[in-house]
RNA sequence: GGGGGCGUGGUGAAGUCUGGAGUUCACGCCGGCCUGUCAAGCCGGAGGUCGCGGGUUCAAAUCCCGUCGCUCCCGCCA
């Protein structure tokens, strides 16, 4: 980390003997020292990481976010005064003139960049005391985490979260440097924007000066990225925040950022090959590892077929495998009823897992929760046989045929779902991840899934856009004719198993959006409606075009090897979307809701008054 | 909306199942000693309404009910 970092002040460090005074902090920083350095007089400052005092010497760990370097104070050398010294503690904030010095073999600390040298102090200066702290700053004991966001400010100084900040920071200049390279310009849209009723539940903000009327925190720049590309803007990019108000998750957080862009008279494999430049470059800079290229790919088919998802973690195989065949002929009611109906049987080989009863009745619970109506689990005993409840029900060509088809041997534990091919899907591929899936992100599995299908079917029946209602078809007239079996041009890319981003070729014939308006079951009035002034702008002349969005917390938090993105955010919120620091959301005067005509429900300000708000 | 886990001096944990004195461990904090440590060491000390409310009981950190907070998952997330 240091080590990439330039030498700050370079012309300030060749002053000869900086003496303290009162603007003077600092000719250089703590972390960025040396061996090569000795000898040279220098000025740090930062906070009291760590004091040993052995009465007469003393040693100070001086920390900034550059790292930390040893103070060495002789309390005859009239550093400070007795008082200043002994009064030191943890997290004070302190300024030290001293001279660099070679440690020698025996002091060394090869646990620190800094370690081959200390600062022997001539001169040190209080700048801040510090209380106690509410929390230890070091990694000896995890503090509970909305303590840790009460004080954000202190859980920041902590050299793992120091670090975070820092390659997130990186990441975003990596991109900014792959884009910017690539002439695309950078474009700032509006953060108060028309609300959508599609997709996640938007944010929204009350209009003073037209009452009742509301604004939407925008869920991404998708329809001014268009408009961008409309207008003439050849490649855009940017950073861009985005809001959507769903229930938070390990991944998820009610405002998060993406890497936007999107580029006119572009197809799927130019987006494509950029998104590739750009996590090349990210890896490169985060991890200091060259990726190859090209990434894999499977369609969106091949994915859901082969690992039950569309984010498939290919860092291991686990794969699904279709037992339909081997049971088609089956005497076992539970697989002959699903198979009479069109449904499939599928199963993975989860190894040798060793559990007992209890675990594998865990499993069954967990399928269940996650929507299949039961799963039969397997343990290929020492002598090729079969242990399980649903056994003696299976012939022992079919028995054959299971071995065969999941390469089972003894000990392995196979679970096989039966069910319509959707939700057989989410379960093995949910119990894959639970079974098979490494701890960590040491490994890095990029993956590009392609050909998503253009609508999907919820739950009443009715079909939804799978990705968004601007993503071009593969064919336009085939969706029309079979709108359930249309492939579109939508592609994600895919980091560990986690969705990192998804984009699309667009629309960008009139006609066509209105066909897929239709499809979608908006009447052309709604369509004109709500979106009219889109569908004129795609009317005066609009270059094909295609996109795509990076999740930059998502890709930072897994390239640091974090298993949630709030290690990556400076400031997240809790699950329950509160942030501990400041105290959002909060109440607001009546006065405030008067202006902007607004008056909270009288069952809500009820609640308060039982809550003891 | 639903399910699981957690809540004990400043921090982290054990104690809770099987009720019996706020008990223990590590870190931190305060004071003292100590001239080469680096998660310094040694000695001493302070510090707790066991998240909150109610119930059962002679007796509750422990059992029961409710509630709040944090977290993981399902639903949700074009």
């Amino acid at each position: 980390m240091a080590g990439n970092m330039p030498p700050l002040h370079t012309s300030v460090r060749t002053r000869r003997s900086p003496l303290m005074s009162a603007e003077l902090y600092r000719t250089t920083r703590p972390g960025l020292l040396r061996l090569g350095d000795e000898g040279q007089t220098v000025q740090v400052a930062g906070w009291v990481h760590n004091r040993r005092d052995h009465g007469g010497i003393a040693f100070l760990d001086l920390r900034d976010a550059t790292g930390l370097l040893q103070v060495v104070v002789d309390p005859e050398a009239g550093v400070a005064s007795a008082d200043v010294l002994s009064g030191l503690r943890r997290e004070y904030v302190i300024s030290v003139v001293g001279v660099i010095a070679a440690r020698g073999a025996d002091h060394a600390n090869t646990e620190l960049g800094t370690g081959e040298i200390e600062l022997v102090a001539t001169e040190l200066r209080v700048l801040s005391a510090a209380e106690a702290l509410p929390f230890q700053l070091d990694d000896r004991v995890e503090v509970d985490e909305s303590l840790r966001l009460q004080y954000r400010y202190l859980d920041l100084r902590r050299p793992a979260m120091a670090a975070n900040l820092q390659a997130r920071s990186k990441a975003i200049r990596a991109m900014r440097r792959v884009l910017d390279d690539q002439d695309f310009l950078e474009v700032e849209t509006p953060t108060l924007v028309a609300s959508t009723p599609e997709g996640a539940r938007d944010v929204l903000v009350p209009s003073r000066l037209r009452q009742g009327h509301f604004y939407a925190l925008p869920q991404s720049p998708q329809l001014f990225k268009q408009l961008l590309m409309i207008s003439g803007v050849d490649r855009y990019y940017q950073v861009a925040r985005c809001y959507r108000d769903e229930d938070f998750r390990a991944d998820r957080q009610i405002e998060f950022t993406q890497l936007d862009l999107e580029g006119a008279f572009w197809g799927q494999e130019d987006v494509l090959q950029t998104l590739e430049e750009i996590a090349v470059a990210v890896v490169s800079d985060l991890r200091g590892i060259e990726l190859a290229r090209p990434f894999p790919r499977l369609t969106w088919q091949e994915a859901m077929d082969r690992y039950g998802t569309d984010k498939p973690d290919i860092r291991f195989g686990m794969e699904v495998q279709d037992l339909s065949a081997v049971f088609a002929e089956t005497e076992f009611k539970a697989f002959a009823g699903v198979l009479g109906r069109g449904g499939t049987v599928r199963g993975i080989n989860a190894g040798e897992q060793g559990l007992a009863r209890a675990g594998l009745d865990g499993l069954v619970d967990r399928a269940l929760s996650l929507g299949a109506k039961g799963l039969v689990w397997m343990v290929v005993e020492d002598d090729g046989a079969l242990r399980s409840p649903v056994a003696k029900f299976l012939n022992d060509a079919e028995k054959a045929a299971l071995i065969g088809e999941l390469d089972a041997s003894p000990g392995d534990l196979l679970l096989i779902v039966a069910d319509e091919f959707k939700v057989v899907s989410k379960v093995l591929g949910a119990l894959r991840l639970d079974m098979g899936q490494p701890e960590g992100h040491e490994e890095l599995a990029f993956l590009m899934v392609t050909d998503f299908p253009v609508f999907e079917v919820a739950d009443d029946g009715a079909l939804v856009a799978m990705h968004h209602p601007f993503t071009a078809p593969e064919d336009i007239d085939e969706m029309v004719a079979n709108p359930q079996a249309a492939v579109s041009r939508a592609y994600d890319v895919v980091l560990n198993g986690s969705e990192l981003g998804s984009g699309s070729v667009r629309i960008h014939d009139p006609d066509t959006q209105a066909k897929v308006f239709a499809a979608l079951g908006i009447s052309e009035e709604d369509a004109t409606r709500r979106f009219g002034w889109f569908m004129d702008a795609l009317r005066y002349g609009t270059p094909p075009h295609a996109g795509f969005a990076y999740g930059i917390d998502r890709m930072v938090s897994i390239l640091q090897g974090l298993p949630n993105i709030r290690e990556v955010i400076p400031f997240p919120k809790t699950q329950t979307g509160s942030d501990p620091l400041t105290g959002s959301p909060s109440r607001v005067e009546d006065a405030q809701l008067a202006e902007i005509g607004i008056a909270v429900a009288p069952e809500v300000v009820a609640s308060w008054a039982e809550d003891g708000e």
